[in-house]
DNA sequence: TCTGGGGTCCTAGGACCC
DNA sequence: TCTGGGGTCCTAGGACCC
């Protein structure tokens, strides 16, 4: 049974816009050398990995190390490492010894470690699901594994369903990715005051699909759907697509369709946040 | 978490075609 | 009183992740 290893940063995965660019660089520079010890990594966000050690000769302890020690001295960061048979595992693995722990899960520990813990902590169970999930009693993952599969489907829905059967049990057999095609390029922004002036908002699209050409031209994309999304101040937020007929990656194109989505909304309202993403895409 | 930004996937419904 | 069925594309919104 392959042995896969999620590790997070410490201290705090928290969001900080003031540090992002130090942290991104530290991410991309840790990440090479996690990719020296394994070249099977799945790049999961900027302060998470899978890596797959199954084919590595050394023990788990000696693995640990070498992460562990590669982080501090790159980054000054500790991290927290799960080891197991999946990934589903071995991020919730991950999470249970937080500051500095590493976490051992396998087949035989998920009745007495897994099914004990609250639904939330199952990857993929949101706040959403969770009030859902605890509207029927269930409170913990157990309580989870023991429903019938046809619950899970009459509540959720026969995908989301059949994926909460199988996680409650443990089972993943999801493989790493170690590499994906971008399926959308994006950029929004929140203003710091709601919005009601017209000509700052279109100004800001404007700005928006700038940054969103010259990300899909740098990766060497087009794309045929563009979707504008605004949110007002009362956090209502609606998206209006546009396709096209061509693929296409340049500002007038895509700006041409961005305003034609925009024009479809009912800007009634003070606008707190708008976006602009392109989807569909070709390279 | 009264809420930042960049993503992914899923669902339901409508239009349109043969 | 009648109103098929399947496939594909597109749209809008929602849930979740880091």
């Amino acid at each position: 049974m392959p042995l896969r290893t999620a590790y997070r940063l410490c201290p705090h995965a928290v969001f900080l816009p003031v540090d992002f660019e130090a942290y991104a660089t530290a991410s991309r520079l840790f990440k090479s050398v996690l990719l020296s010890i394994t070249p099977i990594m799945e790049d999961v966000g900027i302060d998470e990995v899978f890596l797959d050690i199954s084919a590595l000769a050394d023990t788990n302890e000696i693995i640990v190390d070498r992460i562990k020690d590669a982080i501090k001295e790159i980054t000054g960061l500790t991290c927290s490492i799960g080891i197991a048979p999946n990934k589903l595992l071995a991020k919730i693995g991950s999470d249970m010894q937080k500051p500095e722990g590493l976490t051992i899960l396998n087949e035989n520990d998920i009745e007495s470690r897994l099914w004990p813990l609250p639904i939330r902590k199952l990857y993929g169970i949101g706040p959403k699901t969770e009030s859902h999930l605890k509207n029927m009693d269930i409170e913990t993952i157990g309580q989870l594994a023991a429903l019938p599969e046809e619950i899970l489907f009459d509540h959720f829905g026969k995908s989301y369903g059949h994926y909460l059967y199988e996680a409650s049990r443990g089972i993943d057999d999801s493989p790493l990715i170690t590499y994906w095609e971008p399926k959308s390029f994006s950029r929004e922004v929140t203003f710091q005051e709601d919005i009601k002036n017209w000509q700052v908002i279109a100004k800001t699209l404007a700005e928006l699909v700038k940054e969103v050409s010259t990300d899909m031209k740098h990766h060497g994309y087009k794309a045929r759907t563009i979707t504008v999304k605004i949110r007002f101040h009362d956090f209502k937020t609606f998206t209006r697509a546009t396709t096209i007929t061509n693929y296409a990656d340049s500002e007038e194109e895509i700006r041409k369709a961005a305003f034609a989505g925009l024009k479809r909304i009912d800007l009634n309202k003070r606008v707190r946040l708008i976006g602009v993403r392109s989807s569909n895409l070709q390279k």
